[in-house]
DNA sequence: ATGGCGCGGTCACCGCGA
């Protein structure tokens, strides 16, 4: 079984692409965010006609929106909103082994660090105290948890440590409760798992950067977080660095996994 | 060192992303 996360920024200008990525990597089911789309204008038969016949949609006019299209049938569907806010940025589904998954759209934050002049990243805080909140309460539970945090935890998942520790996604307030997040609720960053420590990996690159690829100015906000005991499952770990240069591409890359269940 | 682009909406500009 193959999963795979992906921030599309708009999934409608993008269909075809995702479309050709789940055909050429075969995966299973994909979770994505940003869809910047409501369900009624989804392109859901689109995926449908592929063999994608379950899905899970949840999305808003313009902003957020995160979708589930699978192969695999999906037991049960939930959301749940944070920050008592109804804005399409997490949904859950239960596959027929019972494992969970969630996808999450969590906030970008805005450009100041400071949760007294900055409400954006208020709001991005907030949401992750929730999120611990939520998900520490399954923490025994088979889950996997996918999507775009906006946070880069680790040293060599940004471009530079030390230009970017006061940038919002890499500042110590953010990766604490990334940490915090791993404990509680139980799982693991599987990519990093599966990427040497001293490697520098990243799974979004900047649209203002013309030149993306040669100054690999990325970071690593995309995650798969896993639950342990799903850890011996794991065969592969795969982040899709050249559908970054394709043309009108998202500014995000997908990640995926294969699990042997 | 800095600035750089691209989305959707209802517009030819703005809010937002990170």
């Amino acid at each position: 079984m193959k999963i795979a996360t992906w921030n599309i920024n708009s999934v409608r200008l993008r269909k075809e692409q995702i479309l050709s990525f789940l055909k050429k990597e075969k995966i299973d089911l994909i979770c994505l965010q940003e869809t910047k789309v409501t369900n009624e204008e989804f392109p859901l038969k689109y995926f449908n006609k592929e063999g994608f016949i379950y899905s899970y949609i949840r999305g808003e006019k313009s902003y957020n929106g995160v979708a589930i299209l699978s192969k695999i049938p999906i037991k049960k569907k939930i959301f749940y909103n944070f920050c008592g806010l109804n804005d399409a940025r997490h949904i859950q589904v239960v596959l027929d082994n019972s494992i969970i998954i969630h996808n999450f759209y969590v906030p970008a934050g805005g450009d100041i660090p400071d949760i007294n002049k900055n409400p954006k990243f208020k709001h991005k805080v907030k949401f992750l105290k929730e999120m611990i909140d939520f998900l520490k309460v399954t923490k025994k539970k088979s889950k996997i948890l996918l999507g775009d945090f906006n946070i880069a935890p680790m040293q060599n998942d940004v471009w530079s440590h030390k230009q970017l520790l006061n940038v919002v996604s890499h500042t110590k307030l953010e990766v604490d409760y990334f940490n915090e997040l791993l404990d509680k609720a139980g799982v693991i960053d599987i990519t990093r798992e599966f990427f040497n420590l001293e490697e520098r990996i990243y799974t979004w690159w900047s649209y203002r950067n013309r030149n993306w690829a040669k100054s690999d100015r990325g970071r690593r906000l995309d995650h798969i977080l896993i639950s342990e005991s799903l850890k011996g499952f794991i065969q592969e770990v795969k982040l899709y660095k050249s559908l970054r240069g394709e043309k009108n591409p998202s500014d995000h890359i997908p990640v995926s996994i294969a699990l042997n269940v």
